[in-house]
DNA sequence: TTTTGTGAACTAGTTCACAGCT
DNA sequence: AGCTGTGAACTAGTTCACAAAA
């Protein structure tokens, strides 16, 4: 094993390669639920339907994680990954918009495990802050976020806001300092260098999806 | 213009240009709201900040929708992109789980128009089925899927169960006779063919994120 | 032998640049 | 003139296949 030779400026990594790395995280996680020790990359591949080059090269941005001959140790190489993903320390996330998708989120427990936690849900509506949700994170006024975002230090920013709104609020939140949105808002809008977006779009994804459903077979048409 | 020429496989159309089209549907929508009548590809891409050729490509694999020296009407191209993606008649779409998140969904306005209805929402939770959502969407139990999916036409399943019964729903809803499932939980699983699974995994989507959080600067550390 | 790590080959996606139409 | 539609060039991502290591 070889730790990675050169500081590797993170934003050359593809994000196929990032969220790959996620991924195996979640695969390595489960052989070692199962007790399985050691994997090489081909029963990686084949037992999460991967391709087994595609592993070794994505590990290769790294590192050298394996061993000639014998492959990879499954918790090692889990460990590393979880470190290269910075899933090892836990990273704050303030949720934007406490409607009923920023609540679902900020109650949502895949949130709230394993590197992240919720510090705090905004909203601009006076009837709103003050509240607490179903497990308890406080709504916020949205005009104290940047105090808060500095004093919580918080990192990440998740956006369940409405169209509308969403423009403005990327704005505070890039002004609060923040470098990572997660947008779920049905918004595309180009960030400043340095903050990266991730939009999740499920108007989108949904309108997508319906692309490739066949037609229905409509009486006596072909297949 | 030409009508598109030969039937074209929608599943030769890479999922980067599907997504492409409802973006561009969109964008036609913002302009119309504007009164702009008319854009060229040029146009187009500076305002929304897209490539030129690229949305003359997309576009080209269904048809010939511009005027050479002209550009394209922004009506008629956002009526013909809406027909190709079928958002000019409504599918009905079933949300599987009624926890916070598809309780969220249900409600989510953003399924509940311009081309989807939510059909029914379904958990096998004897405590929810029988109740109704905020939204008045009714809890169903999940047995009956493979009946209502029938009876309703429900052409699209949104998954959004706990990661335990996500692979075993999935089933159910492969064996409803189901062809395009959403899955909001967190686990991959590979689809039979003809069926086309879209994963929005937010925790994956969080964790790529966080990759290109640069670290905060540690006292003294380099920029 | 087995399996990694990696250059080379391949495939897919994007952008360029221009012929051809209006 | 201006702009579309499209082959050609380019870029990025994936897979192959093998030399090097254990």
């Amino acid at each position: 094993m070889k730790a990675p030779g050169l500081p590797l400026d993170r934003r050359s990594v593809s994000e196929f390669t990032a969220t790959r790395l996620s991924i195996y995280v979640r695969c390595l996680a489960a052989l070692e639920a199962d007790g399985v020790a050691h994997v090489s990359s081909k029963d990686f591949a084949r037992r999460f339907d991967l391709n087994s080059a595609q592993i070794r090269k994505d590990l290769a941005t790294f590192g050298e994680f394996g061993v000639r001959g014998v492959g990879y140790e499954v918790s090692e190489l889990k460990r590393h990954l979880t470190s290269i993903l910075g899933l090892d320390r836990t990273r704050r996330v303030a949720i934007i918009g406490a409607g009923h998708l920023g609540q679902a989120l900020a109650d949502y427990g895949g949130f709230r495990s394993g590197g992240f936690s919720i510090a705090a849900l905004f909203d601009n509506d006076a009837g709103k802050i003050g509240m607490k949700t179903r497990t308890g994170v406080d709504v916020r006024d949205v005009a104290d976020l940047s105090r808060i975002v500095e004093r919580d230090a918080i990192e990440i920013a998740v956006l369940a806001v409405p169209a509308a709104a969403a423009a403005e609020v990327a704005r505070r939140c890039v002004a609060a300092g923040l470098k990572a949105i997660l947008n779920f808002a049905p918004v595309r809008w180009n960030a400043p260098p340095g903050v990266r977006v991730k939009n999740v779009d499920l108007k989108i994804n949904l309108e997508t999806l319906a692309f490739y459903i066949p037609n229905a077979p409509t009486k006596g048409a072909p297949a």
